[in-house]
Order: structure tokens, then C-alpha cells, then sequence
DNA sequence: ACCATTATGTGACAAATATCACCGTCATCC
DNA sequence: GGATGACGGTGATATTTGTCACATAATGGT
């Protein structure tokens, strides 16, 4: 719970942290348990306790990932979240994975008690906003060579947590070009 | 402004309408004016009320752009406005261009005077997030000409509204591939 | 320990795309 | 109204990357 707290974007009072702690649920998957599928409405954020999130869609028969969601930070199908509509995307844990889950009505509900709070929201909303800034100039660096590179520079944990295959369509390249990059 | 004022995510009583019209400053730019530079520090969110911005960031001594901000729809670079660290980007009018401009601090001004406001900060985030995730898919569509057509479809707006060639590095591809990718 | 399964490395070849060079068209500005 | 420069189209060629095939680790389960 601590590391959830130190997560947030802003520091709590005892008071705030005891309203939001009460809306918490703790939830674990398994090794490929899937937290979201398509279809589904997205009204939660996932806090990452231990373990490892993929989020993933298909495109012509194939999985391509999208994100990976490591220990310590949050996550969400944004897109969902904020429409409310069904999501095209899934999620689902690479290994045993534990959770801190945030409902958005229990949030919303929380923000009539303690206006304070909203800026919990509007916090959450940047850190995401900021991991797929990072997301999108990695796809916009030219080459395989240079995508691989740009991970190894900005998201090191990152190589270390998922097997090669699965970073490759997350890179837009294949599996024998990631391999070959990174022999050189 | 009744154009902006539709552009709100969230509907408004007429007293909260006024104070946050109070805070809008109109600001514009002639054809290739600056509107941010690397090195700044971006603190507002703008609201085209007509023209057209780009984003764009030097890659190798190449300009790529990142995104197209079309009238109707709110735009600021995140990831400078969330951490308050210099940009990276720039944000230069493609042709002459209106704007309402909301600064951070002012906004924030408005949040302890009226809580409710809280509402459309969150809801702007929600809207810009949406922007990007579908751009994040549009880069992962494998070839040139899936791409081309995701535009095609989903953003049939943005066609007419930029040159082929400023389109091009927005697709990460060349300008002649555009152009063959088009033709058929 | 053994087998089955999954992950990774690598070569040969095919396909997609970039690059370079050049063309014509169109708008703009003295 | 002629020069200038931006834009888009197209061919020839070079590079990059994907695909297929197969070999070689690792890993997990019983």
C-alpha cells in the first residue's frame, strides 16, 4: 500500500489517504489471467503492486502490444475510460500479477466528499498521458536500430521484464529484426 | 466563443461560464508564426477557433511532425505542461490562426474558487488522451497504405487540411511513398 | 532427468520503402 | 507576366526490413 502512495502525483493528508484507501480493492491474476477484454467497458485504474501487465490488440490475426505496465506504475485503457465506450484492446498478465484497482464511480463519488481529491484525477490523467508521449516518439524514431536503442536509453527495466517477442511488434518490427539489432 | 464553449467536455452553468470566460485570452498568429519553441516551458492549453497548428519536433535535422490541430479542438504539448520542464516541441501556424488560450495557472486559480470546474481539466486530459491513442494506432498499422487509409477514415478532415508532404512524416513514411500510396 | 514447449539466433531471399533525380503544375510576388 | 519556389508525381536504384526455414538455447512440467 505504501508504494501505491508514493505513486500518487500529489501528497495526502491522513485524512484523504483514509477516504481514498476505503475505495481500494485489492484483485491478483495469474499468469495469463486477462484483466480487460474486447467488448468490455473500462471504468477502473490499475495500480501495479508486483507483476507485469501487456496490453494488447489484434491487427490482421496478430498480437500487437501496445504497452507493458510494470510494478509501481498505474494503467488503463484510457480510451475506454474516458468514453465509456467497449474497449478493442486486451489486458492481460504476464505473470502472477497483484493489483490495487480504483473504480471510477467510487473516485467520482469520492470527489463530492473531498473536492481536494480531484487533483488525484488530474494527476493520474498526466502521469498516463506522459507514458504515451514517451510511447509516441519511440514510434517515430526511424529505424528498428534506433527504436530499440531509444528503449534501451529511456525504459531500461523495460528490456529486462519481457521476452524479445513480445517487445518486437511493440517496437514495429519483427522478432528476427529486434534480435538482430541488438546482436550488433 | 460559442465554439469553444461546445468544445467543453462538460456543459456549464452561466455563472461558471463566466468566470471561466473571464480567464480565455485571445491570441494570433500570422502564417508560420511560432507559437512554442524548444526550451520553453509550455504552461496553456489552446483552443483553435480557426487556422490550423502543427506539432513538430527535429529528428536527425528532420522536421516530424507529431500531430495537426484543427479548428474546433484543443491542443498543448503535455508533456511539457504536466512536469513543467522545457519542450522538446514546436508549435508553428500553418496559416493564419486563431486562438483562445487557457494558462495553467489561472485555470488552477479557478479550481479553488469554483471545485466544480475541476470537471473540465479532467475532461480536456480525457479528450487530448483520446487524440493520441488514436494516433498511437495509427502508427502501429503496419504498411504505408493502411495508414494512409486509417486517416482516410478516421480523420478525413485532416486530409484536405495539410499538404501531402507535411502528411508524410506524420505517418513516419517518405513523401514519395504518400504520394504512390495515394494513387491507387 | 527427460521431454515438450517456448524463446532466441541466423542465413537466404522477397517485399516494402527510402533515396535520388527529374518532371510539370500552380500559386505568389515583384 | 515572367521568375521563383512550393508542391505533387514518377522512374531507377539502394536499403531496410519482413518472411521462411531451420538450428540452438532456455524453460517448465511430470
Amino acid at each position: 500500500m505504501d508504494s501505491f502512495r508514493a505513486a500518487l502525483p500529489v501528497p495526502l493528508t491522513p485524512a484523504h489517504w483514509q477516504l481514498l484507501r476505503a475505495i481500494l480493492l485489492p484483485v491478483a491474476f495469474s499468469k495469463g489471467g486477462q484483466v480487460l477484454r474486447p467488448g468490455q467497458r473500462c471504468d477502473r485504474i490499475y495500480f501495479i503492486r508486483h507483476g507485469l501487465l501487456r496490453h494488447y490488440l489484434l491487427h490482421e490475426g496478430k498480437e500487437i502490444n501496445t504497452h507493458f505496465a510494470l510494478p509501481g506504475t498505474f494503467t488503463t485503457d484510457f480510451a475506454s475510460l474516458a468514453s465509456q465506450q467497449p474497449t478493442t484492446l486486451y489486458l492481460e498478465a504476464m505473470e502472477p500479477t497483484a493489483l490495487w484497482v480504483l473504480r471510477r464511480a467510487d473516485m467520482l463519488g469520492l470527489y463530492e466528499r473531498a473536492a481536494e481529491l480531484q487533483a488525484i484525477g488530474r494527476g493520474l490523467m498526466e502521469q498516463l498521458l506522459a507514458q504515451q508521449q514517451v510511447r509516441l516518439e519511440l514510434l517515430l524514431r526511424g529505424s528498428a536500430a534506433e527504436r530499440y536503442r531509444y528503449v534501451q536509453l529511456r525504459q531500461p527495466e523495460l528490456l529486462r521484464a519481457v521476452p524479445l517477442r513480445q517487445l518486437a511488434s511493440y517496437l514495429g518490427v519483427s522478432r528476427e529484426t529486434v534480435s538482430r539489432v541488438r546482436s550488433v
